[in-house]
DNA sequence: AGCTAGGGTTCAAATAATGAACCAATAAGC
DNA sequence: GCTTATTGGTTCATTATTTGAACCCTAGCT
């Protein structure tokens, strides 16, 4: 495991846990050495990437993200261009609507907005999502090219509930699935009675940029739901396309290839999803 | 150089880039070795926080910064809690309003308030500021003991323009001020023509959670402007620090020892911003 | 006063990072 | 259309960093 690796998983650890962590509880919960998750803490606070509280002792999230993340938007706006978006798909289904991007071999939360029900989906922002079991992920599988997908169908498919495709088949058929509608569901895949559609945002080139979602509970949304939800999904996606990068969308490069095609030509890669 | 510097580094670096780099460039600009750099980009990468465009192989930064900063802004509301009084502060002094946070031994900008004069101060979010030349930095200096200082003495002091404190007596008289005055100001001393003055923004036990300052150029802001600034400053510093912890403020811990007589007395101690 | 738990540190052993030289593919020049 | 320069990407013996069991220190408890 290289060090960055560990120091991400810290960082994982630390964004996951409930309450802020002392040194033994981070190094418990990242199955780490205590002197290794102390030196890697006092290594990522020098960057500000966690901070310590200087009385209780204990470690929480740092600056650091919140800097790099207002350079990110500002270069690459996403969730701030997006966030009106899915206010407007949250009047329309009235379900909570989220919206993800690409990190690593998962999605990353990166906007919430939550149905006006009292009864309705929790998403936390920031909550990380695995590809194959949710719906969100499924829509972004679905736009991949077969070189591309691989290293998903390489990995353990999770069950994360009786519902979640965990053959490579029963994965195939649903993103061709996805493909055919331009959004993908998920009926309790990730987690039982939560009923799912999304569609992915493409850029101009094609490729997925992101996702967004509409997850409501099984008790008020139904199969029928979910497809008009999905279409509905698709279509803001489509908008959210159009404000990103203006109207047009070759889904080719410059020498006319599908940009899955180039990837395969070539021998040397580009970083692969894995 | 630890491996986590070096990828924080890189991700310092590529922050600072106006434009997406590619390899060499990222090479050349962090001043690491070619396959040293790849390893890492590729690292950082797999865990979302740089990104690879697929088609022109340049990099950028990723989504995971996002993710955590979401993250963190939940937990420890600072950016957005603050952004109101920000914009306070920009409709009574006229000038560009910028908040700061500590991130290891500098202060990273979170939040930008612009001036609405087509002349004023533009300050990128996200940048990085010193300790010990800018307005914000003083401040956040000023609400230091005598040991936490002692890491920015004993490095030397960067002079960025002929303004720039760069003796250890400079700057303890200019700490004084601040202390005094309750706000701190530099006159050109990061950069030359602009002017700003810049207060600390305290958590219920004393110690500087971030920064907030005034800046404008020197054209239209005179010392007595900057004074007047400076008072405005620490003013919405204290509504800040009511929106963020009520209205208890005790300066002391629960032993009655202000927090770095603490730091002071154990030998052990807590990560110091070095 | 003694005990316990958690934060923090040490140093020989184990492991991961390094970089000069290399290949492959694209872009630039002729 | 062919040659050269540039840039992205990779290899493997060498080198430097990381590791973790055992340790110390302080605060809080009985």
């Amino acid at each position: 495991m290289s060090t960055i690796a560990k120091a991400m998983h810290l960082l994982n650890t630390l964004a996951d846990m409930r309450t802020e962590p002392g040194l033994t509880d981070m190094a418990t919960a990242s199955g780490m050495d205590k002197a290794t998750t102390r030196r890697m803490l006092v290594e990522l606070a020098r960057f500000g990437f966690v901070e310590q509280d200087a009385f209780t002792r204990r470690y929480r999230l740092g600056s650091a993200p919140v800097r790099l993340a207002r350079i990110r938007e500002q270069r690459y706006p996403f969730a701030s261009i997006v966030a009106p978006f899915a206010r407007e798909l949250v009047a329309t289904t009235g379900e909570t609507v989220h919206v993800s991007e690409p990190a690593g071999d998962r999605l990353a939360t990166v906007h919430v907005e939550m149905s006006d029900y009292t009864h309705r989906v929790i998403i936390d922002p920031g909550q990380l999502l695995p590809l194959h079991a949710t719906a969100s992920g499924l829509a972004y599988l679905s736009t991949l090219g077969p070189a591309e997908l691989e290293a998903t169908f390489a990995t353990p498919l999770t069950a994360f509930t009786a519902a979640t495709a965990t053959s490579t088949d029963q994965l195939r058929e649903r993103l061709n699935e996805g493909r055919r509608l331009g959004y993908c569901i998920s009926e309790g895949g990730y987690e039982a009675g939560v009923m799912s559609a999304a569609a992915a945002i493409l850029d101009a080139k094609g490729r997925a940029r992101g996702t967004i979602a509409v997850a409501g509970p099984a008790m008020r949304v139904d199969r029928a739901k979910l497809e008009e939800f999905g279409a509905h999904a698709a279509e803001i996606a489509r908008s959210i396309e159009r404000a990103l990068w203006g109207t047009q969308k070759t889904g080719q490069d410059r020498h006319g290839r599908t940009e899955w095609m180039t990837a395969e030509r070539s021998k040397t890669r580009a970083i692969s999803q894995s």
